[in-house]
Parts: structure tokens; sequence; C-alpha cells
DNA sequence: AAAGCGGGGTT
DNA sequence: AACCCAGCTTT
């Protein structure tokens, strides 16, 4: 045990400074209209909270207005097809998320009548909601009483309780300290948390003057409270190299194909490339043709830094039957990930 | 329990 | 250039 008996979180001034100074979010229904009885929406709620899983806020606005634009309901989205919606997700990252976000509309349309359960527990069995989104959802939509962990939390809480260990080794012990200082008011609360950690305990600021949880925080009393949380050691970022291949044919169109169902990128448009392995393989093009090197291209994964050599040539279309011919000017609307889009930027497409 | 999985905003 | 974000799923 590292928290031994913790004090919970006095909920009253956190509501309080929530009511005057609630960020302003295209998915979020202000505190003031909360407090009128209007509730929010589940559809946009749950879109809202898959798109912020690992995602910025500032990355996600334009998405998010997107995807309400094209599809206002679920039963909307749901009749999507997953190609529509992969092309809109593309540059937003983490592409199995818009894989189970079309799983999930399916699920709540053909298994829920279109209607979204209301309680965490069974929000939770959907595509793509794990811990934390089902508990936000059921807060911020139901004010279920329930603890809504998230990676602002672990930092307010770790510092909170200046919490010995990495957040990793004390996970349960913070829901817990969190679960019991849970309000009435569950789902503004949850807000308030997310954004007192979003503005005021930032990750390398922490503006302790005007926190409204100063008074009972130990990592305040300090004279460094951002070294809460503890984090623990990271591992160096292995380099993977390889050739990627730019073609077009007799009418300028560019070849394209789709890349696996599984791992990195799955089901995502793509321009061939070699293998991508750590010392850089002889280069062997895919059709002959007058081939150009284009430079050099840079990506940064998760868990691996991506160098490819950018080659480019017109070719003879034989013997390439995986793909299709796309004409520049619709390569906006393919479901292209960056790391490609940089890859046609630097043969001189897009 | 650990690994795999993107991309961009902020500092 | 490092850090880290309203995490989930698979192994």
């Amino acid at each position: 045990m590292h928290l031994p008996n913790p004090a919970p979180i006095d909920a009253a001034p956190v509501l309080a400074w929530y009511d005057s100074h609630a960020r302003n979010l295209p998915w979020r229904v202000s505190p003031a209209d909360r407090a009128k009885g209007i509730a929010p929406d589940p559809y946009r709620v749950w879109l809202s909270e898959v798109m912020l899983q690992q995602t910025t806020v500032a990355a996600v606005k334009t998405y998010f207005l997107r995807f309400t634009s094209l599809w206002p309901t679920v039963f909307d989205l749901a009749a999507a097809p997953l190609d529509a919606v992969l092309k809109e997700w593309a540059g937003l990252g983490y592409y199995a998320r818009a894989r189970n976000l079309h799983a999930c509309a399916e699920a709540v349309v053909n298994q829920h009548g279109g209607v979204f359960p209301t309680s965490s527990a069974a929000l939770q069995t959907l595509p793509g909601i794990g811990a934390y989104t089902s508990a936000a959802i059921a807060a911020i939509c139901f004010d279920e009483e329930i603890a809504v962990l998230d990676g602002n939390l672990d930092r307010v809480l770790g510092r909170y309780y200046a919490l010995p260990v990495p957040v990793r080794e004390a996970k349960d012990e913070l829901r817990a300290a969190l679960q019991a200082s849970v309000p009435k008011r569950a789902g503004d609360f949850a807000q308030a948390m997310m954004d007192l950690g979003a503005t005021i305990c930032a990750p390398r600021t922490a503006t302790c003057m005007l926190c409204p949880i100063q008074p009972g925080c130990i990592a305040t009393k300090t004279a460094a409270p951002t070294v809460y949380p503890l984090k623990p050691a990271k591992p160096e970022k292995p380099v993977r190299k390889g050739h990627a291949f730019v073609m077009t044919d007799a009418d300028g169109d560019v070849y394209l194909q789709t890349r696996p169902d599984k791992g990195l990128l799955a089901k995502m448009t793509e321009v061939p490339t070699s293998d991508w392995v750590s010392a850089l393989p002889p280069v062997a093009y895919p059709a002959s043709g007058d081939w150009r090197h284009r430079g050099q291209v840079i990506h940064v994964f998760t868990h691996f830094r991506l160098e490819l050599e950018i080659w480019s040539a017109a070719v003879a279309p034989a013997g390439l039957d995986r793909g299709w011919w796309a004409e520049p000017s619709a390569l906006k609307g393919e479901a292209l990930p960056t790391l490609f889009r940089k890859v046609l930027a630097a043969a001189g497409l897009e």
C-alpha cells in the first residue's frame, strides 16, 4: 500500500471552480445548462471520448465537427461504410479506434435499438470502450457516481497524494481514492477534474495558487510539486529503415494499395514500400522505370522511428494488380495516414 | 503484465 | 527535441 487511508478530495470547491472556469468544448454541455436539466447527447459524448483517447483536445476539434456534420446520429454512422469512416479518421492516428468506433455504432444500433446503454458496466462491453471511456460516458451523460480516471487525473492525483511510485504501480489505489470523492454532480466533477489537469495542474507547470484543491494537496507543500507523478525510465526508440515507391502511369495517376487487415496502420491506404528493418536493405523497384531518388521521410511512431528513402518513376502498369491508380486530385479523400501523405509530398504530389 | 498502436500540440 | 495527451486491445 502506497496510500494508507488517503483523504478524499473535497468536491465542493472543485464544482464551484468549474461553474465559472469550465472550458467551452463542442461536445460539452455547460454547467449552467446542465443545472437546467439539459443532458448531453450520449452519441456526441461517446464520439468525442473515443477521439480523445491519447489525443489532445486541439487535435480532435476539427475531426469532431466533421464527423458530427457527416453523421449526426449513431444510425448515420452505423450505416456509413467502414471505408468512409477510415477516410475521415485519416491523420488522427490509432486507427483501431476508427474500426472499433464503427463496430460500436453497429452494435448500439443492432443490439440496443440505437440507444446507448446507461451504465458504465454495460458500456464497457462495447468495442473500443474500456475502463476510462465507459466511466466518462456514464458520469457525463447519466451522472453515474463513478471515478473517471484518465491521464490528467493520474497527474492531479499523483501530486495531490505525492504518490511515491509511478502511477502504474498504484492505479487501483488512486481509483479508490477518487471514487470516495465523487459527488452527486458526477459528470461535472469528472469534467472539472480533467479541466483542472489541463489548465492548472498541467504536465510541466502547476499554478497552485489558483487551484481549488490546493488545501489538501501534499505536493504543493513541497519544493517542486511537478516532480510528481514519478515517471518510469523510458526505453530507447529503435530506428527502422526502408524504401517507398511512388509510381505514376501515363495519365499521371498514382499507384495506391491497402495495408493488411492487422498490425500497424491496418486497412489504411499506402504506396508500396520495402520491409522496414534496422539496416537499410538494397533497393528493389516494384516495376521498371526511370527511378529517381526524392529524398528521405522521417516519421516517428510510438515505439520506433522510421526513415524511408523516397523513390518515384513513371512506369508501365503491367504486373501491378494488387492496388489501384488514383488521380492526384483525389488523394485528399483517400484513407492516407500522415506517414504516406509525407511520402507523396516528398515525391512532388499532394 | 507487457507490448502494440499515431500523430500533433506544447514547451 | 522531449514530453505527453479525456486509452484500448491483444499477446
